[in-house]
DNA sequence: AATTACTCTACTAAGTCTATAGGGTAACAT
DNA sequence: ATGTTACCCTATAGACTTAGTAGAGTAATT
């Protein structure tokens, strides 16, 4: 399941990537537009700010922005931030790589051999798709 | 993330899978071969005999077994009843469809629009590999 | 300089899910 | 009858998710 700091983050970011670029949109408008709990909205913008997709400004007429073009923005980034890895088991996965401590062999690994063709064929999607093909269509 | 339940049951399927047809494994078995906790594993034989995947016999010379040839049993199957919907999100869920209560318009949903690639990209996946492609590759 | 409009940080808490453990019961084979 | 084995019920520690609450810090405006 998809959880809902991820529907929220991607929501917020296509929200923002509707306006004009550089200028800051107030956390309260993008909660009232799509339905999100401000205070939980507030912390997931501050998760997309630290990892470089937001800027942020404070005081009046301040807000979240993003900082680069909607279509640089990849979601496998967007998806690796908000829901972390990819791969749905460790043992799979290109950037969090871990080994199963039950599993003696990987290459006679069913899960693993299944697994790999999960996690290649959604790299693909979310690497074909950018922020700016999830709002014109 | 895949759970360890849908994982030590793919896991003991495949290990049915490579057995002779209609000869009871006993859970012991099966537990100390995969390295899978005896009680967890009860279970989760359970859960896939009552949803008709596994026979059982009880008593001694008993155990579990295959109720089909495992080229018929394709993993959308499998993935359904250990981990639930092959979606991600409720509202893309070709089974367990669910309306978002937060989202007014499907058609404009951004996640909606990914997500939907991502479910059928996987149940592809899912539809092509059989239980039996699982063992032999 | 005071006020206002924001972002930032931390703490708490209910709810759910995961993974495991223990004990007892019913069927079956010998 | 006896032992083997599936079956069933309950409980629990821990983690994670999704919030809610309170307050501190900062920048622009008046």
């Amino acid at each position: 399941m998809l959880s809902k700091k991820t529907k929220y983050g991607i929501k917020a970011l296509t929200y923002l990537a509707k306006q004009e670029p550089n200028t800051p949109v107030q956390i309260a408008t993008i909660s009232e537009s799509e339905n999100i709990s401000l205070k939980f909205l507030e912390s997931i913008l501050l998760t997309l700010r630290k990892s470089g997709l937001l800027g942020s400004k404070k005081g009046k007429g301040g807000g979240y922005y993003l900082l680069k073009d909607p279509k640089e923005i990849e979601m496998t980034t967007v998806m690796r931030i908000l829901e972390g890895p990819i791969a749905m088991v460790p043992c799979v996965s290109l950037n969090y790589y871990e080994k199963c401590d039950d599993c003696p062999d990987e290459a006679e690994c069913a899960v693993h051999y299944l697994m790999v063709k999960i996690r290649d064929s959604n790299l693909k999607i979310y690497g074909e798709n950018s922020l700016a093909d999830l709002i014109n269509y």
